[in-house]
DNA sequence: CGTTTTTCCGTAAACGTTTACGAGAACACA
DNA sequence: TGTGTTCTCGTAAACGTTTACGGAAAAACG
């Protein structure tokens, strides 16, 4: 069924170097001899078999992508992803990569799967997700020597390897400003309680914001809670029992800002009206919640491409004559204006 | 860096041969020699180089997931794929099986990226989705004799292969059974334009429980728009300009019913006051907007587990000892009752 | 015409496995 | 002791490529 490099020798009746080679393009093969290869190969359809090339080359072309549940849930944060994993598997078919999705299982020990993947060479570099402050991921990888980049800073690993991020620092900052300049001062922020890098980024930029207009911050205004609805639905009350409650709230999260919409619905609060809501990272659920929220909006497909350009810039066999560059990136958000605040 | 099996034979100071059988299980290994190799295979940290079997074997042990945007779109319907492609990979994962993600480029001829995972062998097996009533990528699958496996029903291809289903025929029947127990006679339906073999079973089955409720088809009231939110936005007008227009409409997607939602609004129909709503395949996006819809659930965790277990069944290499089975199931949904009908 | 260079191609090794085959050693049995 | 059986292991081929090397033929050059 499936014909290999022999038959294709054997119907010309010529070499399978000289195939292997007119096939690739070599300069070493008469312009002549390329042409029947390449007719033959079209009339014969072949095509060389990926486990052969892998093994003599030493390179699968295939890329992994690592999602990672968060720990006690077996959410991965998929809204969020899947425009990423689109633009990524968009920019590897360019270069004809494969992208292969590895996803750690809930409750288990998160590296095992990706040992695999290193180890057995299933892979030629991975792309890791929901990136944590601290990441053994990133330190194994590091350790193993194996080519890898992140989507998210983390503080594991140095400026070793390529990532890119969303500025969360900046759309804390942003999202304060735009909340104080429409009259608010008792801003609170809710946050993911987990190691995660962004909430930490996203409370300095907060932070700064409320500095610089002279407002104190109130550790009564800012809470932490479980990175998903559940979470936001708990912990919202939290900042309203403060002795002066907010008059605004920040979600870092948008499945916690459902969450927080909901408990503020129960205490008889309109987001909107009576209370302005701002969401970090819009997904679709925001355009149509009611209210609709307002939400500072990534540009995750075209992240996807730019993570897998940098990606291939790193891999000694991708990068161009200047040789491998670690490239580090952090990109902007656009603030979406909906109902909410 | 990496080990190779050589290395652990020259550590050990047997053949190659040894190591592969005593690693593999076989029966003609010394207990003890056993012991050795594996002892040795943790402390040198050596795992077979999935090329080198898959060159060896012919089985690259990974299985590709074709997701194709419709045509003029680049939607892949992704709320949707999501759960799914979780239970593919858990399952997939317990067989040690690697999933990979082929996506269809927009508007370029979609066998293209499905030819080059067949005929360079980069997967053991395919999974189809978004599968058309006629579909060419099953009909060069078939022709191939290249194992797959669908989500979804297409008449293209008899019953050679394991496909898995949602029952939308009895979704559009149950769905106008229970608008007609709440009193409406005049029920739309409005399902996607494109070749989709889920608008017509949906379509049967709101044919048939009309009929069996003495109640004549009107072709007024059905209507066919593009499968996103502008093309429920679009078409759901057309059925409000019936002469006798209907109290009731159920959407085949869920996309279709937001734009309709809009459109009511707009008219200044009240979704669940003016107008009863249901949804075909309910997605998170049903459950936040407002009023929250009334839709049917598919367990697409469960069914990409499933799918997974069947295509396994139908491949000779994983099949039991009662050899190779095709199996097709078509799954029941779930009402979720909500504020919309 | 002799020498050097270039063009083109075949040979064979290598990538890392798995596995069919066969052989030596140990054992059982008469 | 001789014969047959069972265990255990080494040898070597094979999977389908790519590529270093060398050599024959052709072309270029003096």
């Amino acid at each position: 069924m499936a014909s290999s490099i022999h038959d294709l020798a054997r119907h010309l009746n010529i070499s399978i170097g000289t195939v292997s080679r007119a096939l690739n393009g070599r300069a070493d093969v008469n312009a002549d001899t390329r042409r029947r290869v390449l007719d033959a190969a079209k009339e014969l359809n072949y095509s060389p078999n990926q486990s052969g090339r892998s093994l003599r080359q030493g390179a699968t072309r295939s890329i992994a992508f690592m999602l990672q549940p968060h720990p006690g849930d077996q959410q991965y944060g998929e809204p969020f992803f899947i425009p990423f994993l689109i633009g990524l598997q968009a920019k590897l078919a360019e270069h004809d990569l494969d992208l292969m999705v590895v996803m750690g299982e809930p409750g288990q020990y998160q590296q095992e799967r990706l040992r695999r993947v290193v180890e057995t060479r299933r892979a030629d570099a991975v792309v890791l997700a929901n990136t944590r402050r601290e990441d053994d991921r990133i330190d194994y990888l590091s350790k193993a020597g194996f080519p890898f980049a992140t989507l998210g800073r983390s503080r594991s690993g140095g400026d070793t390897y390529p990532s890119l991020d969303i500025d969360f620092e900046r759309a804390g900052d942003e999202a304060v400003e735009r909340l104080v300049a429409r009259g608010h001062r008792r801003i609170a922020a809710i946050r993911p309680s987990l190691d995660l890098n962004f909430g930490y980024l996203f409370l300095d930029g907060y932070r700064k914001a409320l500095k610089r207009h002279g407002i104190e911050v109130d550790p009564d205004l800012i809470a932490d809670g479980f990175i998903n609805e559940t979470g936001g639905y708990q912990v919202t009350p939290q900042v309203m029992r403060s002795k002066d409650p907010p008059t605004a709230i920040i979600f870092n999260n948008d499945a916690m800002a459902l969450g927080g919409c909901k408990a503020l619905a129960e205490m008889g609060i309109r987001p909107g009206h009576d209370m302005a809501v701002i969401v970090i990272v819009d997904t679709p659920l925001c355009r149509y919640f009611s209210p609709t929220l307002t939400a500072f909006r990534p540009a995750l497909e075209a992240m996807g491409r730019r993570l897998a350009e940098m990606l291939l810039a790193s891999l000694p066999a991708f990068a161009g004559p200047e040789g491998t560059r670690i490239i580090r990136e952090v990109w902007p958000l656009e603030l979406i204006a909906r109902e909410s605040d």
